[in-house]
RNA sequence: GCCAAUGUAGCUCAGUGGUAGAGCACUUCCUUGGUAAGGAAGAGGUCACGGGUUCAAAUCCCGUCAUCGGCUCCA
C-alpha cells in the first residue's frame, strides 16, 4: 500500500501502481470523468501512469492551467495522427499546448497543404479522437529511439533524440501514431469532442532564421462543441477591438502608402488625444524632477558610429542622408541617447547635479522589416516618451524605483491591471553578444532584481533577452487577441556613458563615470495608443476622450440653442460640438452611440426655455436634464477624478 | 527577410473569361421630429500597380507594392 497526501493535506491509502485516474475515481466519479491531468510530488504525470510509492498528488481539471494544457498537447498529437493519415510521408518537427489551443510544426515533404484543407483535417481529427484510442507512455532507450525515428527518416525527431539524455527518453502512442515526447498526455483521445484547425505559418525550425522552414498547423480543441463555438464568438469580438478598425472608425490615425509602410499619419482627433497623453506624462515627469529636452530628428553618423549603434545595426536601418558635402552623412535619429548624452556633456557636470533626468518625446525612425509592421503596434516611425536619467552607480536603484512609481501610476489611472513584469538579463552562455565588463552587467542586473524585489513586483526573469547595451524591466500589455506587446521599459546602460566619456566630478574632486538609464513609461505613443484603444474598445476614459459631448438638437429650430450651450460649454473646457443634420432625434442618438461619446446632450424647446440641456450617457441612456454649468462642473469633476 | 492568404466605391462586402454590383456613408430635395436607423432622387470605381495569355481579363499566369495571420527580428 501507498499513502497518497492530497492538496488539503489529508491522506489516503492505496495499492502500490494505482494511477491518478484511479485515485481520482476512489473519490468521485464525476471527478473521474472531468480530471485531465495530474502532478505527483509536483512533477507532470499522466493520468494513467502508476505511482508505486507514497507521493503527494494534484488533480487538474480543464479549469486549470495544466489540465488545459494536457488536452491540448494530446490535441497536437492527434492533429499530427490526421496529419499523418491524410498526408502520407510528412515529417514532424515539434507540437506543444500554446496559451489557446496547440500548434504541430511539419515538413509537409511535398504535400502542399492549404487552408482549404482544414474542414478534411477538423474531420480527420474528429473522426480519430472517436475511436477514443489509448494513449500509451513508453520509456525508450537513446539507441531504440534513434533507430525508431531513423528508420522513418524522421530527421527533426532524430537531431531532438540526439541532444535528449539517456533513460530519460519516453514516447506516447495513440493507435499508429507515436511521438518522441515527455508528456504529460490524456489516458485517451476520445474526451476531444470540438476540433479547429486555425491557421498555416511558416516557422522556421528551431527558431533559427538559417534553419528549414516548416508548416505551422494551429489550432484548437475542446471538451464540448459549445466550448468550441463560444470562444469563435469570443475572438469574433476581440476583432472587434482591433485598434486598426477603432483608429480608423474614430478618425485617429491613418496609413498612406504615398508616405510609406509603416509611417502612421496622426489625424486632428487622433493628434489632440496623443497630446493629452503627452500632457498627462509631463505633469507626473515635471513632479519627479525630469527637465524636457528637444533634439533634432537626424544626427551625424559619427554619432552612431561613437554609440556603436551604426555597427550593429547600420546595414538594417534607413540609410545615411547625404549632403551637398562630399562624404557628409546624416542618419535619421533610431533613439534619442546619444544626442542626450551630447546634451550631458554641454556642460562640466557635478555629483551635485546627479541624478540628471533629460526627458523628450522623441520621434525615432527604424527600418523593421516588411513582415513586422503591424498597425500602429509596430511600425517605422514613432515617438518615444523618452528619457534618460544620468546618476551615480549608488542612485540606480533610487532612481529605478521611482521611474517604477511612475509607470505603476500610469497603468493604474489608465486601468491596465493584467500588465506582465519581465527582467530580461543577458544570455551567459553567449556573453559575446553583448558589450561591457561582466562586472558592469553583474551590478545592474543585481539593481534590477533588488529594485523589483523592494516594489513587491512579480517578475519574470528571461535569460538572453536583455539588450546589447545592458539588462532591462519591461512592462507587457496583452492586446485584444492576446498578443502581448512591451509598453512601458526602464533599461541600465552602463555602455554608452563609456562611449561618449561622459564624466562628472565627485565630492573627492575626482572625475567619475555617471551610469545612464533609459525609460519610457509609455515605451511609445504609437503603441501605447493601439494597446489603449483595444482595452477600452475604444470607449476612452473621459479626461482623453476626443469628443467629451455633442449636443443634438430635437430639430433644426434648436440649432442656435445648441450652438450657444457648445460655446458656453467649450468656454468652460468640455470638448463638445453640435450634430446639426437635419435627421430624427433617433437618428442622432444612435449615430453618436457608435461614435462613443461619453454624453450627449439633447436639446429642444424645453430645454431652451430654462437653459437647460437633457443628458444621455453613453452605453447607458437618459439622465435626466440639468442646467448648462452644471453639467460643465460634473464633467470637470470627473475628469480631476479620473485622472 | 521567410511561409501562407488577401487586395473591387469613403466603409463592409458580392461578382471565376463576355456592358462594374449591393448595403451603409456622401450630395440635393421632401419631412421639423423627444431618447438606437423617416422618405425620394443623385453622385461616386484605371476592379492595388506593372507585364503576359486570350477575339475578349476584376476573373487565368508572372512580377511588384500594400495589408492580414504566423516565423525571425525589435537599438
Amino acid at each position: 500500500m501507498i499513502n497518497i497526501t492530497f492538496p488539503d493535506n489529508s491522506v489516503k491509502q492505496f495499492e502500490a501502481g494505482a494511477t491518478p485516474l484511479e485515485i481520482a475515481r476512489s473519490l468521485s466519479p464525476q471527478l473521474a470523468r472531468e480530471v485531465l491531468a495530474a502532478s505527483v510530488n509536483d512533477q507532470e504525470w499522466d493520468l494513467s501512469r502508476p505511482i508505486n510509492q507514497d507521493a503527494t498528488i494534484k488533480l487538474f481539471k480543464w479549469d486549470d492551467p495544466e489540465g488545459k494544457h494536457a488536452f491540448w498537447h494530446s490535441s497536437a498529437h492527434l492533429l499530427a495522427e490526421a496529419l499523418q493519415e491524410l498526408y502520407p510521408g510528412v515529417k514532424f518537427g515539434i507540437g506543444p499546448a500554446i496559451e489557446n489551443g496547440f500548434y504541430y510544426d511539419i515538413d509537409p515533404n511535398g504535400h502542399n497543404i492549404t487552408a482549404a484543407d482544414f474542414p478534411a483535417i477538423e474531420a480527420k481529427m474528429l473522426e480519430l479522437a472517436r475511436r477514443d484510442e489509448q494513449i500509451i507512455r513508453v520509456d525508450i532507450s537513446k539507441a531504440d529511439a534513434l533507430k525508431m525515428f531513423g528508420d522513418r527518416n524522421e530527421e527533426y525527431k532524430c537531431e531532438l533524440i540526439s541532444e535528449l539524455e539517456d533513460g530519460k527518453i519516453t514516447t506516447y502512442t495513440q493507435g499508429a501514431f507515436t511521438d518522441l515526447c515527455r508528456g504529460p498526455h490524456l489516458p485517451s483521445t476520445g474526451v476531444i469532442k470540438a476540433c479547429k484547425v486555425m491557421s498555416l505559418a511558416g516557422a522556421y525550425w528551431r527558431g533559427d532564421e538559417k534553419r528549414n522552414q516548416l508548416v505551422r498547423v494551429y489550432g484548437i480543441t475542446f471538451p464540448k462543441k459549445k466550448m468550441l463555438d463560444e470562444y469563435l464568438v469570443l475572438l469574433e469580438e476581440a476583432k472587434k477591438r482591433d485598434h486598426r478598425k477603432l483608429g480608423k472608425e474614430m478618425e485617429l490615425f491613418a496609413f498612406s502608402t504615398n508616405v510609406g509602410a509603416g509611417l502612421p499619419l496622426w489625424l486632428p482627433k487622433g493628434a489632440a488625444l496623443r497630446d493629452r497623453l503627452e500632457q498627462f506624462l509631463r505633469k507626473i515627469q515635471k513632479k519627479y524632477g525630469y527637465k524636457q529636452v528637444i533634439t533634432p530628428h537626424i544626427g551625424n553618423k559619427q554619432l552612431y558610429v561613437t554609440s556603436g549603434h551604426y555597427a550593429k545595426y547600420g546595414k538594417d536601418s534607413f540609410q545615411p542622408i547625404h549632403t551637398p558635402q562630399e562624404g557628409e552623412e546624416y542618419m535619421l535619429k533610431p533613439m534619442n541617447c546619444p544626442h542626450h548624452c551630447e546634451i550631458f556633456k554641454t556642460s562640466p557636470r557635478s555629483y551635485r547635479d546627479l541624478p540628471l533626468r533629460l526627458a523628450e518625446f522623441g520621434t525615432v525612425y527604424r527600418y523593421e522589416q516588411t513582415g513586422e509592421l503591424h498597425g500602429l503596434t509596430r511600425v517605422r516611425g514613432f515617438t518615444q516618451d523618452d528619457a534618460h536619467i544620468f546618476c551615480a552607480p549608488d542612485q540606480i536603484k533610487d532612481e529605478f524605483l521611482k521611474v517604477m512609481d511612475i509607470i505603476l501610476y500610469i497603468f493604474n489611472a489608465l486601468k491596465f491591471d493584467n500588465y506582465e513584469a519581465q527582467i530580461s538579463l543577458r544570455d551567459p552562455n553567449n556573453k559575446e553578444k553583448y558589450i561591457g565588463s561582466d562586472e558592469n552587467w553583474h551590478l545592474a542586473e543585481q539593481a534590477i532584481i533588488e529594485a523589483c524585489e523592494e516594489k513587491g513586483l512579480k517578475a519574470r526573469k528571461e535569460l538572453g533577452e536583455a539588450a546589447f547595451y545592458g539588462p532591462k524591466l519591461d512592462f507587457m500589455v496583452k492586446d485584444a487577441i492576446g498578443r502581448r506587446w512591451q509598453l512601458g521599459t526602464i533599461q541600465v546602460d552602463y555602455n554608452l556613458p563609456e562611449r561618449f566619456q561622459l564624466e562628472y566630478t565627485g565630492a573627492d574632486n575626482q572625475k567619475h563615470r555617471p551610469v545612464m538609464i533609459h525609460r519610457a513609461p509609455f515605451g511609445s505613443l504609437e503603441r501605447f495608443v493601439a494597446v489603449l484603444l483595444e482595452h477600452t474598445a475604444g470607449k476612452f476614459p473621459l479626461w482623453l476622450s476626443p469628443e467629451q459631448a455633442i449636443i443634438l438638437p430635437i430639430s433644426e429650430k434648436f440649432n442656435d440653442y445648441a450652438y450657444k450651450v457648445a460655446d458656453q460649454l467649450n468656454e468652460l473646457d468640455v470638448r463638445v460640438t453640435v450634430d446639426d443634420r437635419n435627421e430624427k432625434i433617433g437618428r442622432k442618438i444612435r449615430d453618436n452611440e457608435l461614435k462613443r461619446i461619453p454624453y450627449m446632450l439633447i436639446v429642444g424647446e424645453k430645454e431652451a426655455e430654462n437653459g437647460e440641456v437633457s443628458v444621455r450617457k453613453q452605453g447607458e441612456g437618459d439622465k435626466g436634464t440639468m442646467k448648462i454649468a452644471e453639467f460643465a462642473d460634473e464633467i470637470a469633476r470627473l475628469v480631476k477624478d479620473l485622472q
